[in-house]
RNA sequence: GUGAUUGUAGCUCAGCUGGUUAGAGCGCCGGAUUGUGGUUCCGGAGGUCGCCGGUUCGAAACCGGUCUUUCACCCCA
């Protein structure tokens, strides 16, 4: 009995014509990323479990994907764990390797194994594939690419203004107009769980305050009410629920409230650095936007935090994200490197620019000409020519077996092969090939050089 | 992890309140047309109705479980 095909929930295959419009975001990426200075690295698809686990948070640990070990795993845990039916505990006595979640941590991961050999500061890009054990939706997958630029050992603020233009050139030149790139400074939000003295429950409130364009102001209360947080506590960040603007006057207030709080003040001092010279220098299509309510990834980021949403007439979740996190490497045991970077989600860009109509025409690699078979004799006099053609890079292919000539109609046709060349005895004789233009129906008698002219 | 939702031919889908040989369009293969494709006409192959179990005289249809699809929550790109 035939097995029934299928791959993995979250997992999808592409065809060519998918591939082609991929690696027209691929290599537009790239090409932006090198011309800021940075150079590509790759890391294993795996990593030992102890360097991914605990590191991206309780929830993060739940969405690792981890690796069975080899031989009879069971053996080697303990009887206890076994009969106690401890998931988490028997995990990490039977898998000793995970998929790669992200690429931040292992890139400091690489950072601190290869530091000696690593000129600082180190601006490092990397496009692969990450893996999430999440479940599937609109723009979600188990399995998906993240393209991702950092620069470490540099606290330089001039990496926020660039990363902000790295952005808009991507996106410029991908066409994707009227990107928003958001913009916040995890000081700004530590300055305010400060001034309401709810210091340590800055994670709670900081989530909370994310979902305000999701469940309203009324909803943003209740959830931090429910965290514990005082009443009198929400009533002084009001404010912030109707917080608008220019980017200029938003700083502005937010310097107002944070006056008392040095790390709030900091924080304003940042992000005017940024917005003051992202202004100066101009974007091209995207806009940046100062928004207080943007808390992602607040695990381990500790100054700026990016995050890009797709043109508002579409309705997707975040395509680009980023921020700084002062001690990136300390985990893994270099103390005092400041690393920034963004990522760049490539299968929700490109959903957006699908949903868009953005794709310009893709190239499909596809040949130029197409021989018929029409027997042994012919097929042995049109390879001749076709070793010519290759080695003008012209593409071009034999069609493998002795068919109907319909038959091999049919198929330059399909492929959309614009020229197809037709050889039979009477070619040979002449030394000759019809050639046969496809669109228009057009056909020659040419030789071979005729058909190393053919240009599409 | 929680809550919904989907699953019938390769693809897109019909299939009435359970009733006997499960249909269509497109695609595929063959022929009309043995050196000429896209059009047309004719013919053909292909499905244990996601899987397992239950209810029933009888299940594609009803019930339960499971997998899958899509979506929301959580979280995230």
């Amino acid at each position: 009995m035939a097995q029934k095909p299928g791959i993995p929930k979250g997992t999808r295959d592409f065809s060519p014509t998918e591939v082609a419009k991929r690696n027209y975001i691929f290599s537009t990426i790239k090409e932006v990323f090198e011309t800021y200075g940075f150079q590509p690295i790759e890391t294993p698809s795996f990593e030992n479990y102890s360097t991914l686990m605990g590191k991206y948070g309780e929830e993060g640990d739940r969405l690792i994907f981890k690796i069975l070990n080899s031989g009879d795993y069971l053996k080697k845990v303990d009887e206890a764990i076994l009969v106690s039916k401890n998931s988490v505990k028997a995990t990490s006595q039977i898998s000793e390797k995970a998929l790669r979640y992200d690429l931040t941590v292992p890139f400091a991961r690489y950072v601190v194994q290869h530091q000696n050999d690593i000129v600082f500061p180190f601006k490092r890009y990397q496009m692969q594939p990450v893996w999430r054990a999440d479940r599937p939706q609109k723009g979600r997958f188990r399995e998906f690419y993240q393209c991702d630029a950092d620069v470490v050992g540099s606290k330089s603020l001039w990496q926020e203004v660039e990363f902000v233009q790295l952005y808009d050139a991507v996106f410029s030149k991908l066409k994707l107009l009227g990107t928003t790139i958001k913009l916040n400074n995890r000081k700004i939000l530590a300055g305010i769980a400060e001034i309401i003295g709810e210091k340590d429950k800055l994670i709670d409130f900081t989530v909370a305050l994310d979902k305000l364009d999701k469940i309203g102001a009324e909803g943003v209360s209740k959830e931090m009410l429910l965290k514990g947080i005082s009443e009198e506590a929400i009533k002084k960040v009001t404010p912030l629920f109707n917080f608008n603007g220019t980017n200029q006057e938003k700083l502005n207030q937010l310097e107002e409230l944070l006056k008392n709080s040095e790390e709030g003040i900091q924080g304003v001092k940042d992000l005017r650095f940024v917005v003051n010279n992202v202004e100066t220098l101009g974007l091209q299509s995207a806009n940046l936007e100062l928004d207080v309510t943007l808390a992602r990834g607040l695990n381990y980021y500790t100054g700026a935090i990016f995050e890009v949403s797709a043109p508002k007439n579409v309705k997707m979740g975040s395509i680009g994200g980023g921020g700084r996190y002062d001690d990136l490497t300390g985990i893994f045991g270099l103390k005092n490197i400041s690393g920034v970077g963004i990522s760049f989600g490539l299968d929700r860009i490109y959903l957006v620019l699908e949903e868009l109509n953005l794709f310009k025409e893709v190239d499909l690699p596809k040949p130029t000409i197409l021989f018929l078979n029409l027997g042994e004799s012919e097929a042995s006099f049109c390879m001749k020519a076709l070793v010519e053609l290759r080695k003008h890079q012209i593409k071009s292919e034999l069609y493998p077996d002795t068919a109907k000539m319909k038959k091999q109609m049919n198929y330059a046709n399909k492929r959309e092969i614009p020229f197809v060349v037709i050889v039979g005895s009477k070619e040979i004789e002449l030394d000759k090939y019809t050639l046969k233009n496809m669109h228009t129906g057009d056909q020659k008698l040419c030789d071979l050089q005729e058909l190393m002219n053919i240009s599409i």
